[in-house]
DNA sequence: CGTCGATGTAAGAGGGCTCTTACTTGCTAA
DNA sequence: TTAGCAAGTAAGAGCCCTCTTACATCGACG
């Protein structure tokens, strides 16, 4: 790994991961280029080959990046809604909206297929750590078992994915939905999933 | 548009739009590309362009006949359910895992922002006799107004879409989930969004 | 102050994709 | 039976992408 301090550009690693997360919000993965990435910053196409081996490398890093933001994003979320586990947990799905929404990196990426092949500890600690934070969230609210749990989990993601899918496709476009509109609506499903115990 | 009748081929423009589903399937909208589809039919590359004039007319054919199918798959997973409205919407969201898994086009095809500027009025009425089937399953649930229908029916499709999308990605693969399993989990959520009037 | 190594660039090989053009094949219908 | 046209092919222009190689730059440190 290169070291993060200022040299020409003064820290391309970085600036490379960001850049990332706007060209994601903007154009999606399908559109998701490392000469793109790298037309953003100004620098030479092989500049990114400097800091990561290959394409998947940097979209490896940007998942990690990914998971650890979201991460946090939640955890915020959860204290802003207050004491009620069954809120908190909700409160995930609308946090999970926006931020994806923002930074177009969900679990569609921080779950790439192309990325299982790559074996980095960091990447898998954050997402161990994003599911930790989901999967207490969810046992707050008085769920029986583990497995309970996690189907659980896997529900308000399910709803907060649906969601945040199909608003970045424009389904909801005609109808000027906000974002907030958006997250909104999901907190409200997600909230619905709970007592249900699915 | 060229006629059915059988050619050299047989009927590439209907091949065409099959395979695509297939490609669909097996890549995603990601890796869809003409000549991927050519290779599959062991037709030259140029082949398409004599029934689509680009690729975004093909994949609004496809587009076109992933509503008119999704349509059918919901209307009979609905009249399978039985007379409960809930359970009929419901049973709508499991038709879309079971469906979008298997063909590949769900809404983030059937509403793909590129496909917007082609005026194509089959594929409108083929898109809007799906959300008519969808909103009378809702409207059949007893919600009030207009608004609360369509609400209902995003809901619905979040759930589907969000759990179809993630299983897609890989989300639940290492619990060895069968698409069945999902699409039961999707109807169970789905179900649960009813009563909630959300 | 000069060397070394990290960081960046220019150039390009190699590949896939979209779409076009000119030519070929073979069904259909007069 | 043969002209005409629909449908297919071969070839390739033009574009973008990934990744490599050889060279340039510049800060750090002896």
């Amino acid at each position: 790994m290169p070291t993060n301090r200022a040299y020409h550009h003064g820290d391309l690693r970085a600036a490379l991961i960001a850049a990332s997360f706007d060209l994601l919000a903007e154009s999606g993965l399908r559109r998701f280029s490392v000469a793109a990435v790298a037309r953003r910053l100004q620098v030479s196409s092989a500049a990114p080959y400097r800091h990561f081996a290959d394409r998947n490398q940097l979209l490896n890093a940007v998942s990690a990046a990914a998971a650890e933001d979201l991460g946090a994003a939640i955890k915020a979320a959860a204290d802003t809604a207050g004491s009620d586990p069954a809120d908190r947990l909700a409160a995930a799905a609308g946090a999970y909206v926006r931020h994806v929404t923002a930074t177009g990196a969900g679990f569609h990426v921080i779950f790439a297929a192309e990325l299982y092949a790559i074996a980095d500890d960091a990447r898998r600690e954050h997402t161990r750590a994003l599911m930790t934070t989901l999967l207490d969230l969810a046992a707050a609210t008085g769920t029986g078992s583990y497995q309970e749990t996690v189907l659980l989990v896997e529900a308000t993601i399910a709803v907060a994915h649906g969601y945040t899918s199909l608003h970045a496709d424009g389904f909801f476009a005609r109808k000027a939905s906000t974002v907030d509109d958006i997250a909104a609506r999901a907190v409200e499903a997600a909230r619905v999933l709970v007592p249900a115990r699915l």
